[in-house]
RNA sequence: UCCGGCGUAGCUCAACCGGCAGAGCGGGUGGCUGUUAACCACUAGGCUGGGGGUUCGAGUCCCUCCGCCGGAGCCA
């Protein structure tokens, strides 16, 4: 008999198959029980009639308890009364393995912390299920366009020395006699190596942040997807950088769009995201902001009401441009016409959703970057090799990093980034 | 790190001004052929996060430690 998983279940009405997965829920009267099962595919409900599988079968399925796993075969038929139209009527129940103790989640009524601890098994829930299934759409959506656009992947280290954008937060390793090593906090410097060699890279992969930031938009451990490409300027990147979100939140409607409404999303707002995305510098978002009331000046960078004030007027992601050198990193290229401010941007998602890029045009005159390093009292010799990128063919060159959990919390309209990635490391928990 | 909150049955929560620690769900047993978080009956289940203090008496008030949650700063 054909094993066949949930996703291709109508193809095969009227036909006789067998099943491999899990029971979900189970509901049983004396002669007929129903299993909601699932097989990592979808979820179809089992019926299983004393009359028809006999005694022996029905006990089977009568020992069944939450999360047993089970092989089920049976036939597939198209019913009124079924949820999702199909059901599937059992003639054998093959439990593989039934647990001796109770499934620890039950009902959608536990703590986050309870939850949060039980991770590994909250995964199997219906709603996680259709997170997860998002993230994957997004991030194949992410593949598919540098893909289509002939870029080179190029995958950066995670063990990195003391450089990066800043000298604090940063997570120490023993690297064997070497002495300390960081975890990554952006593979940037190591892409713009690239860049130079391949001409148009990207990567994505984790990167680890020491910050105690305790909030719904923050992680120590997350995704980001970076791009750097050669004789970019600051144009050419925003045109890359929205290209690559509408085409992710399209990918994600064509492709994620029934998990979508299955975690409850309102899709329409992801239907309003259109090109070209809005544009205001910075120093209109602090007079926009001044304007409503906010206690801001000039250089100062903006906090989470801010940019969610700033990103709610509009429908589609913003960008917010030309940011004052002091508040950004010191490889940003300063504007031609006003060296306060930098070739660089933010962009902010809709809703609330804080910052999901973070972009500029980088510096390539290697004077200027010594002597921004020594501005912002950086150890020039431990950024040799990045400065030997200026000594040889040096061009102006862009890029940018993406939040991958942002950009999935967002889309998918979480609460809380920590549902956007499979196990979250937050400030107090890295178990599981 | 700072500010605020929470911790009571396996889980989610009640318990008035300090006065006998309770319910729903889940578990067990029995019943039920169309259930959707099934339903009905019965049943077992507790060192109220740890330590100390006030009091005739503490789940409740005070101190302290631990754990977690929300927010700030910082960032993607």
């Amino acid at each position: 008999m054909r094993w066949v998983y949930v996703e291709e279940l109508k193809k095969y009405v009227g036909e006789e198959v067998e099943l491999r997965g899990w029971v979900r829920r189970k509901r049983s009267s004396g002669k007929i029980a129903f299993i909601d099962f699932r097989d990592g595919t979808g979820f179809v409900q089992v019926v299983v009639e004393k009359s028809t599988v006999g005694d022996e079968q029905f006990l089977n399925a009568d020992k069944l308890r939450l999360e047993s796993s089970v092989i089920i075969r049976g036939k597939v038929r198209e019913d009124e009364r079924a949820p999702g139209g199909v059901e599937v009527l059992a003639t054998e129940v093959h439990p593989v393995q039934i647990p001796q103790e109770d499934f620890p989640i039950q009902k959608p009524d536990h703590s986050i912390d309870y939850l949060m601890e039980h991770r590994h098994l909250w995964l199997r829930s219906r709603r996680q299920f259709h997170i997860m299934r998002v993230r994957d759409a997004v991030i194949k959506a992410i593949r598919k366009f540098y893909w289509e656009r002939d870029f080179v992947q190029i995958d950066t280290p995670i063990f990195t020395g003391a450089i990066g954008e800043t000298a604090g937060n940063l997570f120490e390793v023993d690297y064997f006699d070497y002495g300390k090593v960081y975890l990554t906090q952006t593979g940037q410097l190591y892409l713009e190596a690239a860049c130079m060699a391949f001409g148009k890279v990207y990567n994505l992969g984790p990167t680890f942040r020491a910050e105690k930031s305790k909030t719904r938009r923050h992680l120590i451990e997350f995704w980001m997807n970076e791009a750097e490409v050669a004789y970019y300027n600051h144009e050419d990147n925003m045109q890359l950088q929205e290209d690559l979100v509408y085409y992710i939140v399209q990918y994600v409607l064509e492709h994620a769009y029934d998990d979508l409404v299955a975690i409850g999303r309102d899709v329409s707002k992801l239907e309003k995201v259109q090109k070209p995305f809005p544009r205001m510098t910075y120093t209109e978002a602090v007079k926009f902001l001044q304007n409503r009331g906010f206690d801001i000046k000039w250089g100062d960078d903006f906090g989470g009401d801010e940019e969610t004030v700033l990103a709610k007027q509009f429908d589609s992601p913003v960008f917010i441009t030309h940011y004052p050198r002091q508040a950004k990193a010191f490889y940003m290229q300063p504007d031609p016409t006003n060296p306060e401010v930098v070739l660089c941007d933010d962009l902010l998602a809709p809703e609330g959703y804080g910052e999901i890029i973070g972009a500029s045009q980088r510096i390539h005159d290697y004077d200027l970057l010594v002597e921004r390093l020594k501005e912002n009292n950086l150890p020039v010799e431990k950024y040799d090799w990045y400065l030997d990128l200026r000594k040889f063919g040096s061009v102006p060159h862009s890029g940018f990093g993406l939040g991958v959990e942002r950009t999935i919390a967002w889309i998918a309209g979480l609460e809380h980034i920590r549902e956007a990635i499979p196990f979250a490391r937050t400030l107090y928990r890295v178990h599981p």
